[in-house]
DNA sequence: ATCACTGGTGGGAGCGCTCCCACAGTACCT
DNA sequence: AGGTACTGTGGGAGCGCTCCCACCAGTGAT
């Protein structure tokens, strides 16, 4: 008689409670067959998958977040206005590999910008209320807040790019070392001699790596380091344009350049022209990121490409790893928590 | 004594209890000024809040929710590629947008592509576990399962384009129809006299509503419909330019052409070269979407520009008012489900 | 026989909130 | 005086899960 509903709001979802008498067992059994424990003869088992499907049973998450103190979601925060979001290639192709490794898993991923005050004070509360069970933390830049914010409140997180060769925190990385000596061996290789550098931004780790990449290339090659051939940039297209015009002043016997962004490439390439000079006749160019501005350049840029959807997928693995790694108060399984993926050199015409 | 932490998991975040404790009071008066209840003293709310402050306290969402039913999250359902997403401009207005009317409101916003079939069953599974208090679907087709599914579930949702005039959702949408007049009269008042149409696809509501408003405005002007002047694309570029072959073969004498996209209009813009008519000194062309393509087209598009931002804006206010009215089993405000926004014409060379 | 174990199971005790009923106090009518 | 109505407040009873302990076979070692 009392089979389903024993408190019966009738209209309402179906309980586990509801699933449990359906199918003739306890609480625990169903709550153990839904989280695929394997504790379980296979004829309950059965006897519960029944119950579940002629029920439509479908587990409440408030419930069991609140019960188990995790919420199976993760965050992919964006310190970035939407603006860059949409237009910069590097995040979509992330996005797609956190969701190809992420779609047969039950995680749920939250996408959070934090480019204004407002919205980062926004999200210094919502990862207080511990929302979430992990966080990838993409582009941050060396003052950023965000990641001790995230070690102090012990929240599991993965960032893309260290921020230093002591970063505590997880992280995936393109190696920035190994993708600048594949450029500058590049351009040495195709008879260039005195080969100048755009640095980016420096007080970003990845820059301050290219450029030792950089040096290293040179050195190994037999070149002494020229340091009035290093100029910094900032990434941007001015800074690149103002960097090139820098160095052409100092050194117009360049006959290489390798910049740390094609961004700053194309700046630099605007600076070349108006110095009057070709490429590559006169001057090789090389850019860093492939990105569509390599591809429609004027003359198409050679490039580095950094695997960012493999990134994306790696992160996660890492994330899941150190999100379970929290839930028995077990192993930890921290082998490698700093993964350096390798870079590809696509050459174009500008070399 | 038993000032904080009675049953203290020291370690643990506070709890309302604790600052219940705390502040001297009861549990429900904490839920009361957490939630801003009019209905406590000025002392009382400052107590709270002070001991609020020391504790740190954060609200459990997760405890919330299972409380009262609701999660204070709201999805804004894509159902395309991330591709498609990331692509079109329309989608990062949109959710500027939804962000912008969102940003001060506890909602929180999740975004969720059902491009593929597998992405549907999650979407569906999550749908079905009451996860968002409700739903924003933009870019439905006419076939979609999607909005059936919200209404069964009985989860509130707001629709971007009907997809017929007897549409039983809550939707915002540009007035499809009023543009398409504008876009006509503005080629007639350019002195053009056979203007004829390519549709976008007839399945989606918004289409069929540009041809009406391309049908009335002719006959307003006194211009019989010359069914031999309209011709059904599908809102890409191939159908454009395949459309527009076929008219130039039928009336080989038109002198207008209005696009029912900009993609249209590129598509259409081949096949007008290829037969060798100059635009706009043989054929005019308007496009619709004022989307970036139109700005770079060589000659620059006139076309119809939809207030896109204002869309996700007027969604989000519509969406909110829904949830809002199922809260308390009270006043329904259904006073405009069906919001209409104007629409604008951007005068370009191309015409 | 007795004593471990082990695989399988039931169900109590929470998790941290919100809801709502009860009740004290004050104020304003009859 | 007694009624009625409100404001402000405390706290019990859940919400639907997970966790964990207790317990019941069965099995093999002693």
């Amino acid at each position: 008689m009392a089979s389903h509903g024993a408190r019966g709001r009738s209209g309402g979802r179906p309980t586990l409670e509801e699933v449990a008498a359906r199918a003739g067992v306890g609480r625990g059994t169903v709550s153990r067959v839904i989280n695929g424990s394997p504790r379980v003869s296979d004829a309950t088992r059965a006897a519960v998958e029944a119950a579940v499907a002629e029920l439509g049973y479908v587990p409440n998450t408030a419930a069991r977040a609140l019960a188990a103190n995790r919420t199976d979601a993760i965050a992919l925060v964006v310190p970035e206005p939407e603006t860059r979001f949409f237009a910069e290639p590097y995040f979509s192709d992330m996005l797609k590999g956190v969701g190809a490794e992420l779609s047969d898993t039950e995680m749920q991923l939250l996408l959070i910008f934090a480019g204004s005050d407002k919205e980062r004070r926004r999200l210094a509360q919502y990862l207080a209320a511990h929302r979430v069970d992990g966080v990838l933390l993409v582009s941050v830049h060396a003052d950023d807040p965000l990641p001790d914010l995230l070690s102090q409140l012990d929240i599991p997180a993965v960032i893309s790019g260290p921020r230093s060769a002591q970063e505590t925190l997880a992280s995936v990385d393109s190696d920035n070392y190994g993708g600048a000596r594949q450029a500058v061996e590049h351009l040495l290789s195709r008879g260039r001699r005195r080969v100048a550098h755009i640095t980016g931004r420096l007080d970003v780790y990845g820059a301050q790596r290219r450029v030792d990449g950089y040096r290293d290339a040179l050195s190994d090659a037999g070149h002494g380091a020229d340091e009035a051939l290093i100029e910094p940039g900032d990434f941007t297209e001015e800074g690149g344009s103002r960097a090139m015009a820098a160095l052409l002043e100092r050194r117009p016997d360049l006959d290489a350049v390798f910049a740390a962004s094609d961004v700053t490439a194309a700046g630099a390439r605007h600076a070349l022209r108006e110095a009057g000079r070709r490429i590559p006749d006169d001057v090789a160019l090389v850019g860093y990121d492939d990105s569509a501005i390599a591809r429609h350049m004027e003359p198409p840029l050679t490039s580095v490409r950094q695997p960012i959807e493999e990134m994306g997928r790696r992160m996660i693995d890492l994330l899941l790893t150190e999100v379970a790694d929290r839930r028995p108060l077990a192993s930890r399984g921290l082998d490698r928590r700093q993964v350096v993926l390798a870079t590809e050199l696509v050459p174009r015409s500008s070399s």
